[in-house]
RNA sequence: GCCGAUAUAGCUCAGCUGGCUAGAGCAGCUGAUUUGUAAUCAGCAGGUCGUGGGUUCGAGUCCCUCUAUCGGCUCCA
């Protein structure tokens, strides 16, 4: 006998063997029913698998992360059997469950997969998991995996297996499809009811460039086709929500082919909203400290020879601009430190000076990738929230805690709770990547992990995606499709003042290396824009929105008390137009609700008679019959409603 | 940059397997209507069908080039 304790503490003794599934049998049918894996001692099983020694247990369902990942894992499997029944001779990569789905890389060859076939694959897949096979996990020895997959001629399962221990390498079979997989699975495919194939993607083997590229298929699946309907309706309003729709449509910003791809034109109403986003920040950076600077929008070649990016990035950038001097080069700048390394460096700094913090909304121009060009999320010209950091080393923590603050600060005012703080640091396997010492490297790591434990701040910590100068602290926030972007930034950096050797003089009257601190709490303002418009579908806070109203005189005759309207609200920075048209009222309510107006303002008969107004909220909501003081201090105190930032 | 897809009026989209002067709704303009909480009516105007080439008696439709966009991959100072 052996004992298993369960989540709520209960220890139930059962016969060694017992499978978890046999488990919730035991506590109830309609668990047992619902029951995709389980996790064992923190490990996560097949809900069949036998245990043998006391264990601790949880079983999984679809309302878990577990149960769903087994579920989608287990899709993938199905998946793979479809594409080897309908394209004899595919060969498959790897095929995980992933934050929303599942896919599957497969090479067919000289084939082309057309998402026209997409239908086709899905129907096979619906055949064969409604045959409620089973997956059945094998250990099986290294030689013998290698024999299984040479002689179906899977170079990519004998690459995988070559990463492999002997003792550690599981199959899974299903009806005539085994895979080499660590597990696990559901208890029967028949679970998979409904099931739709999203889309089609190339993929490299391996993530590596140099490498084949493979066809990845990307599908999602669920217990129930209620759940897949609710799910496709989910993804096509978020697609309503997606910045580059809306952007067009509220006529923020735009794109031109003759100005150049990925060169954003901010409009009219787009500036005024950047604009305002640029003086909230300013106003909180100024109270902290900050210095406003400006500096040229290009450099001397040499200043980036000797910042190392002209090394790392010079033959993917915009090419030197030339002068009539020969050997004389400019680049665009692609971002604003070396710049505020020379401010640093135009007088000499004292210990006393220290901090000091330079800030400027610098615009920076990069040559991204064609491929990588995305809205306003990534751009080839964008303008950093930048500042830099000049402190002395045992200020770093001080300074950093700051700005982790206004950060924080920033997050909280747009309500942006769902982000992510990650800690990014070296690929200790790469490490030629980087630029510095091991020293330096691993006294600014220390510094970040540090001071955002000390913060209590919940972290993740990613290998591979520091700075090449240094380790960074990154908020992360998703898009409307799921999408992850980097906003915020805090970066340490004992390199660049080494590079352009930067100091101060100490108490000690000898000469000292300051270190650098990185930092953006938008991120760009590009990027923090479409963020944010997604964010808030476009119904943007009071303070923010284009206008805060819109007048809708019921017909001619009350045009006068609009403007009467308009001209009170106007002595208060309260903005917004009036509708002339001689439309409906029906006809201007819609088009001020589509055009997204916080409030929309009706003057009629009564109203002039009564010197009110009648107000509605964007949405529907009908406030009533008001007097233009009291509206006055309605969007007063909701503008005022601000968090105030406290340095 | 790579894999795949797409490109028709300012916007959203029709245009079947190639066949007369390329259609619609919205937006725009003109006129009528002067309106009370999500679309008043009528008329007009608007497109060398992304670009360049090719096949064909004939191309928006088929083929190739380029460009841009979309979904991914890779990259992201």
């Amino acid at each position: 006998m052996i004992n298993i304790t369960l989540p709520d503490g209960s220890i139930k003794q059962v016969e060694s063997g017992t499978s978890a599934m046999d488990i919730a049998m035991g506590i109830s049918e309609g668990l047992a029913r619902n029951v995709l894996s389980a996790s064992v001692n923190g490990e996560v099983w097949d809900a069949n698998r036998a245990i043998t020694s006391d264990s601790t247990l949880t079983l999984h369902t679809w309302n878990d992360k577990e149960g769903k990942m087994s579920f989608w894992h287990s899709s993938a499997h199905i998946m793979a059997e479809a594409l080897e029944t309908l394209y004899p001779g595919v060969k498959l990569g790897i095929g995980p469950a992933i934050d929303n789905g599942f896919y599957y890389d497969i090479d067919l060859g000289d084939r082309v997969l057309s998402s026209d076939e997409l239908p086709k694959i899905e129907k096979k897949m619906k055949e064969l998991a409604s045959q409620k096979m089973s997956f059945d996990r094998k250990n099986i020895s290294k030689k013998e995996a290698i024999t299984y997959f040479t002689e179906k001629g899977d170079e990519y399962k004998l690459e995988l297996l070559e990463g492999l221990e002997d003792e550690n390498i599981t199959f899974y079979t299903q009806g005539n499809f085994t895979d080499l997989c660590r597990g696990p699975h559901i208890p029967s495919s028949e679970k998979i009811k409904a099931i739709k194939l999203l889309n089609i993607a190339g993929a490299y083997w391996k993530g590596d460039e140099t490498r084949k590229q493979l066809t990845r298929i990307y599908g999602v699946s669920f217990p129930k086709q209620k759940e897949l309907t609710a799910h496709l309706e989910l993804l096509e309003e978020a697609k309503k929500r997606d910045h580059r729709k809306l952007g067009k449509e509220m006529e923020l910003f735009t794109f031109s082919k003759k100005v150049g791809q990925g060169l954003p034109l901010w409009l009219p109403t787009g500036t005024a909203l950047r604009e305002k986003l640029e003086n909230f920040l300013k106003k909180a950076q100024i109270q902290a400290g900050y210095l406003p600077v400006i500096t040229p929008h290009i450099g001397n070649k040499d200043l980036y020879i000797t910042s190392g990016h002209y090394e790392k990035y010079g033959e993917d950038s915009f090419q030197p601009i030339k002068t009539p001097n020969i050997d004389e080069e400019f680049l665009l700048k692609p971002m604003n430190c070396p710049h505020h390394c020379e401010i640093y460096k135009s007088s000499p700094r004292s210990y006393k000076d220290l901090p000091i913090r330079y800030a400027e909304f610098g615009t920076v121009y990069r040559y991204e990738q064609s491929g990588e060009l995305h809205g306003l999320t990534r751009a080839r010209c964008f303008t950093v929230d930048d500042a830099h950091i000049f402190c002395r080393p045992d200020q770093i923590v001080e300074e950093f805690t700051k700005v982790i603050n206004l950060v924080l600060y920033v997050f909280k005012t747009f309500d942006f709770k769902n982000y992510v703080a990650q800690i990014s640091l070296r690929d200790s396997n790469n490490k030629e990547k980087y630029i510095g010492s091991n020293k330096n490297w691993d006294k600014a790591e220390k510094a970040i992990i540090d001071t955002a434990k000390e913060q209590g701040l919940e972290t993740v910590v990613e290998y591979g995606e520091a700075a090449f100068y240094g380790p960074k602290l990154d908020f992360m926030v998703k898009d409307a499709l799921g999408r992850e972007w980097q906003l915020g930034t805090i970066q340490v950096d004992y390199n660049l003042p080494e590079r352009f050797e930067l100091e101060y003089t100490g108490a000690d009257n000898q000469k000292h290396r300051p270190v650098m601190i990185h930092r953006a709490p938008f991120g760009s303002m590009e990027r923090f824009v479409a963020v944010l418009i997604e964010h808030c579908g476009g119904n943007f806070p009071l303070w923010l929105a284009p206008n805060q109203f819109i007048i809708l005189p019921i017909s001619e005759k009350y045009h006068d008390y609009a403007e009467k309207v308009s001209k009170f609200l106007k002595k208060y920075d309260i903005c917004g137009p009036i509708d002339y048209r001689a439309e409906t009222t029906g006809r201007k309510i819609r088009d001020a609700e589509i055009s997204k107006s916080p409030y929309i303002i009706i003057v009629g008969e009564r109203e002039k008679n009564e010197e009110k107004i009648s107000v509605r909220k964007h949405g529907g909501q009908d406030l009533g019959s008001i007097s233009l003081k009291e509206f006055k201090n309605l969007i007063k105190t909701e503008i005022n409603n601000l968090i105030t930032f406290n340095n």
